[in-house]
DNA sequence: AATTTGGGCAACCGCTAGACA
DNA sequence: ATGTCTAGCGGTTGCCCAAAT
């Protein structure tokens, strides 16, 4: 179906869409929309958008608010279970970032594709191999895979000796506290402050200072997680124990038992005890934290995987 | 210090399926 | 049966920022 020129398609005559906003939304937008929304529900994205005052299409402010805006949205990185599970899943099902997204509370499809894009292909690109090549795709099974179970295992061993003092290490500091009412079914009660009155809202403050302080505190919510891109640190250079030394494929065979088996209940959504911050073994509330996944892919890492590859065809 | 490059991510685009009149 | 509308999905683009030169 042709949307060009066509009304109905956004509900929006042509002379309309030349209003149209595009772009990077503002506070004030934002605010309209959570405003709206909080008032009266989601949904009818094109009525929602005209009703609102918002210059913007319905799927804009669907996009914006389902990706962003929603307040079970989880920011921070992606956590090793996370990886884990993405991994696993784009295993069975590829692109179906969605599906995949269902199975990872909080994140959305776009993020799980963002994530898959920049770290996962990226590291298919240092190997030089498509990311779709059976060689990749054996790569991750056997060695990331593998790596991710142990370093999960191992952070979740350290958790039952340590104490978490998260909510002490709070990582929001910001003066721009948006606070919203949090639970949308308790009768949408959004209320937004502006602490400060300067919210240029620009994406890196988002990402840092939008982080609201009911939405997003260790008290309320499994949100903020922190983990670099746990490619990670010397992947493959620590033996998960004495008899897999020697071949990365005797980390893990096929016919073990799944990832999701390990680390997930049927239900999903790791209803375990698994909790996501206390996993990792480094300043858990840290979202300054720095990408680690480049000290992962040192040379010796690379050269190692070379040759795997290089073994593998042979 | 200025410029270039590349990564990360938010937002947009095109398409499809399903509901409904 | 057909057309319209909405919602959702996956791919792509473009902006911002930090690192590299």
């Amino acid at each position: 179906m042709d949307e060009k020129g066509r009304r109905c398609s956004n509900g929006l005559s042509s002379e309309d869409e030349m209003d149209l906003r595009r772009g990077p939304w503002t506070v004030d937008e934002d605010l309209t929309l959570i405003n709206y929304i909080a008032t009266h529900g989601e949904g009818r994205w094109n009525t929602l958008a005209l009703s609102a005052g918002l210059k913007r299409t319905g799927k804009s402010c669907r996009l914006r608010w389902l990706n962003y805006l929603r307040p079970d949205v989880r920011r921070g990185n992606i956590t090793l279970q996370e990886q884990l599970l993405i991994l696993e899943l784009h295993s069975r099902w590829g692109n179906r970032w969605s599906k995949i997204a269902q199975y990872l509370p909080g994140r959305t499809d776009n993020e799980i594709k963002n994530y898959w894009r920049t770290r996962v292909q990226k590291h298919a690109k240092q190997l030089k191999c498509d990311v779709n090549s059976k060689q990749f795709k054996d790569t991750m099974r056997y060695l990331w895979m593998p790596r991710l179970v142990e370093r999960i295992q191992a952070a979740a061993a350290a958790s039952d000796t340590t104490t978490v003092v998260a909510a002490a290490a709070s990582p929001v500091t910001n003066n721009n506290a948006y606070t919203y009412g949090n639970n949308l079914n308790n009768n949408n009660n959004f209320e937004v402050h502006n602490d400060s009155g300067k919210m240029g809202l620009t994406p890196s403050v988002m990402k840092n200072e939008f982080v609201g302080s009911q939405s997003y505190t260790p008290e309320n919510s499994s949100t903020v997680a922190s983990s670099s891109d746990s490619f990670g640190t010397d992947y493959y250079s620590v033996p998960v124990s004495s008899n897999n030394t020697t071949n990365p494929a005797n980390y893990y065979q096929p016919s073990q038992i799944s990832y999701l088996d390990c680390i997930t209940s049927p239900s999903g959504l790791f209803p375990q005890g698994l909790d996501f911050q206390s996993m990792e073994p480094n300043n858990p509330w840290n979202m300054q934290n720095g990408d680690s996944s480049d000290n992962f892919w040192n040379v010796e890492t690379m050269l190692f995987l070379e040759q795997q590859l290089m073994n593998d065809n042979m």
